[in-house]
DNA sequence: CTGAAAGCGCTTACAG
DNA sequence: CTGAAAGCGCTTACAG
């Protein structure tokens, strides 16, 4: 293979100047069609690729998108942002972008430093996986470079974010549960931990509301303190007949918890949870689930962020992606003739 | 944020030219320490970004590695991969070097068409994340740019590879068992179907012989098809009381299928597998299991990277990497008294 | 210690 | 349709 064939050296063989080679290879218009045709044919064989360092430096366009994760996110082997990461690195290549990743250490987010690839001017633009502190978030608004909060997003911030609606998913699953006859429901989570179980925990109060159950505080238990670390779960003071768990991790823990005690899901309790990761099928039984359609929101902050790029002022403020249920045997309908 | 600062305009501010201000950032000698000192900090005060396509197109370095992954290693959501791959991220970092990630399609892997990140010269090296089609492989003998298979093989290749010693880890699993009292030892896995399994299998079968257990046939079980898709797990013609499984998703389903028997682990039967996935702590019990030491695969293939760019024509071959045991609930130690 | 000059491989605006 | 010229922001080899 040939180690470095450029333009210039694909012009020459033609007798026409590297301009013409430009044109032709980049699809512009001010060649022929014949002469195109033949000069891509060439570089083909030869073995061009394009310099992208050459191109970038005239353009200013890397086509190189960054993706910022905390370490601490992809400590946990089974964390829910693999997968996010694998498919935004399908997306962006289909778009003809390349994926630049770059964990953040816990040293860099406090001391407020910036990426590698932000500081090298590697990126176009920068997907955050995942929350951060809010010092280090505020160092992106007004940002120079196109930014896109994935997951998450902070109140008074200007910074666009694509997230999953937490709010309606909880309505939804607990509207499911009601659907199958229950009425006593607990909810499985601390509600001031996270704005995201928060989002869930008032989506399923909306259904309570909406179906006029009056909410009981007593079927409700917490799953962790308030600075995020798990905590032993336990039973509720009064047990419902089903509970809503505010994701799969947590509702299989708590149904080892409800074995142990003696007590069987679905025949006994019923548990419904959030996200679709391996929890939520490794557990015995699989539990019915909310998935948070990955692949769509990948889509859309792709999208965003290529229109960000080349509008570059534009805002598009919160963007709710909804999600769907995944029914599976976690749960038991009250309402059948066969009890 | 100043948009654009350039060494240029550093270079006016201290009545200074663009070479010094180079050679003062790059802490390249030529420069006084005061003056490049001076220069530091105010490149720091304006914001000044290195940009790093202008420095490519100089160098032809662009600090970049490129890692390759097909799509269905990270469908799994539980792909070991991931690990890998969030890990790989971070230590390059370290050194200075970006990651750029891109997955192979099932159709570019077909076309034998080469990664993007490659096509348009954006890496300096390649690390292939898992093992690919013979046919795409080649593609890689005497190829232009450095490049590591990562987690496998290829025979009468000459592309250098860093993989878990899993023979070793065989024989040392083994070696455990036996020093516990075992003798009657099965293995699950599918001893046709990929070199790992089959390394593992030869490292079970040295510790036999050395060990003077005669090997037997009917202890042994298969986990897959030949075409690697899983089979239904059964139990062998006679049991043993120890089985080596090839992998913990294996184990964690052998677990289950030996409790649908009423056969308990550790009491009837006692487990290990390899690998130390998620699968072997949710198990119950938790499943002692072989280490593949990601951390020290990472760090050993990022090295043997950056001395294949500096010195691009050495060669390394297959580097191996030692693994060790994690102890947890799934052995019976039948010398104990207390049995 | 310091700098003028050349050049890396492209793209763009313009002229023919 | 085609090309000469300029220039993107650095680094390097060399001269002073």
């Amino acid at each position: 293979m040939k180690e470095n064939v450029s333009m210039n050296e694909i012009a020459n063989i033609f007798k026409v100047s590297k301009v013409t080679v430009s044109k032709a290879l980049n699809d512009k218009p001010g060649v022929s069609d014949e002469l195109r045709k033949e000069i891509k044919k060439r570089a083909e064989q030869m073995g061009y690729r394009i310099n992208s360092a050459a191109r970038s430096l005239k353009t200013n366009k890397a086509f190189n998108i960054g993706i910022l994760i905390a370490e601490r996110f992809i400590e946990d082997p089974a964390s829910y942002y693999f997968g996010v990461w694998g498919k935004l690195t399908t997306v962006l290549s289909d778009l003809g972008y390349s994926a630049i990743m770059e964990t953040l250490t816990v040293k860099n987010e406090n001391e407020l430093n910036l990426p590698m690839m932000y500081s090298e001017r590697k990126v176009d633009g920068l997907i955050i996986l995942g929350q951060l502190k809010k010092d280090y978030l505020n160092l992106f608004e007004n940002f120079d470079m196109p930014v896109v909060f994935f997951d998450f997003y902070i109140k008074d911030s200007n910074v666009d974010s694509v997230v999953i609606d937490n709010f309606y998913s909880g309505y939804q699953i607990t509207n499911m549960l009601v659907s199958k006859g229950h009425t006593r429901i607990g909810f499985v989570g601390n509600i001031y931990s996270t704005s995201s179980i928060q989002d869930r925990f008032l989506g399923y109060y909306r259904s309570l509301l909406e179906n006029k159950i009056p909410i009981n505080y007593d079927y409700c238990v917490s799953d962790r303190n308030d600075d995020g670390q798990l905590i032993e779960l336990t039973l509720p003071k009064q047990m419902p007949t089903a509970f809503v768990c505010n994701n799969d991790q947590v509702a299989y823990r708590y149904i080892q918890m409800l074995n142990k005690h003696g007590i069987k899901v679905p025949i006994d309790c019923s548990i419904v949870s959030f996200d679709n990761t391996i929890f939520s099928t490794l557990s015995n039984p699989p539990i019915t689930t909310v998935d948070t359609h990955v692949e769509e929101m990948v889509n859309v902050v792709t999208k965003v962020m290529l229109k960000k790029i080349n509008v570059p002022n534009k805002s598009y403020n919160r963007i709710l992606v909804k999600s769907s249920i995944i029914v599976r045997d976690s749960v038991k309908d009250l309402t059948s003739k066969n009890i």
